[in-house]
DNA sequence: TCTCTATCTGATCGCTGTAAAGATTTAAGT
DNA sequence: ACTTAAATCTTTACAGCGATCAGATAGAGA
């Protein structure tokens, strides 16, 4: 049967095109923006035809959701990042934060596939029940933080954090904040300004082991 | 002499269409939802043809810019009027911040494109120079909620009331959070939860006159 | 009245997403 | 090895989209 579309070496006529279709569309993103993301450009740049694509995707949505997945993924693997890079629990908060919205800021098109991607659901995504995930590690790092949260605080407590960091990082875009930037040492100490306003980031309570 | 938008006979000139064609955009956009919005469909909605619009604006964008441009007005005035209601100046902020993600929740199709335009800006958009934009209310709320602050300070607790109202803008929806609401007291209860939360809406500070 | 200009229509172009049918290659069963 | 079934890719086609342009129409001003 097919093996599990993991393993690379699989030639075929063209290769494993689903992968090769994420990779091309990735690249069209990069180079062309959003805008130019047609299935049919992507499909160009896969080097196969118009129609090909549908033999592994069930339509043009579907292909950018794994694009969107694979965005998750790499956001999670940032995050994870940060977090070990934290000299303790509690500024792990913050650094998470820090790294999400220059995640957003330096990939601003996948973001934006990302994002348009779950503004049609009203079910959370999945890739966020990984233990790896974004939002599992801010849980994990709320805990650690200290403040012993019940399951609702603790819930209230990452949507808080989460709608900090999205929100700021679809703000963060204008020039009008130029100025202040600058005043703030630059977009990072600009982000962590507002992050920390927003308190989230930087609960009181005291250090704990690592929770996961 | 032009009849002024009253539905009557339908001449070859239809008096105001640009009016029209933004209604039409609006009627479209709560019915069938921002898929369904194309400038085809507004045209065939306002019952001309689909070259007609590009007399009254240069390209589809610029109708979505109308449609978004009233979008604001809105969300203004749904914010002059929650501070209006407010019985202090330190609550008004608080009322504020769920005006606005009410707005949002109870308009999603129409708030999509007021951001959708948004996005592809790096200046901050016109409507926020108003004297009753959402922005500058925002900001008369803060200095009126007291603690004095210095120009930086104030542009920065207003990117962060923002940034987190519009994050929980785009967060409410997921059914994941339904049993927190309405252990929260619904909707609402929920909002105010997490704007509390972020602590942007309720400053320290005494109350002060309104500087608006 | 005649003309000018703004507005609206109709036809058309190149692009899009998607479907259906045919071709080709690999895998499975004997 | 030979046949058959399944998976993959191409070709062709269609309807809908944004946009352009030449021409029809109507109201305003001379």
């Amino acid at each position: 049967m097919r093996e599990t579309a993991s393993a690379a070496a699989k030639p075929y006529h063209h290769g494993d095109l689903s992968r090769a279709l994420v990779q091309a569309a990735r690249r069209i993103l990069e180079n062309e923006g959003p805008a130019a993301l047609s299935l049919r450009a992507v499909a160009r740049e896969a080097g196969v035809s118009p129609a090909a694509p549908y033999h592994h995707f069930k339509d043009k949505n579907e292909l950018l959701e794994a694009v969107a997945e694979e965005g998750w993924e790499q956001l999670g693997a940032e995050v994870a990042k940060a977090r070990e890079a934290a000299p303790n629990q509690r500024s792990a908060l913050s650094g998470i934060g820090v790294a999400y919205v220059t995640f957003a800021r330096q990939n601003p098109a996948l973001y934006r596939v990302m994002y348009d991607g779950m503004r049609d659901r009203t079910e959370f995504p999945e890739h966020a029940k990984d233990a790896s995930s974004g939002w599992n590690q801010v849980e994990c790092a709320i805990i650690a933080a200290g403040g012993d949260p019940d399951p609702a605080e603790l819930q209230l407590a990452t949507i808080a954090a989460w709608c900090a960091a999205h929100g700021l990082a679809e703000m963060a875009s204008f020039r009008e904040f130029d100025a202040l930037k600058e005043s703030l040492g630059g977009e990072e100490g600009f982000i962590r300004a507002i992050l920390d306003h927003l308190g989230v980031f930087v609960r009181p309570g005291r250090d704990k082991q690592p929770a996961v």
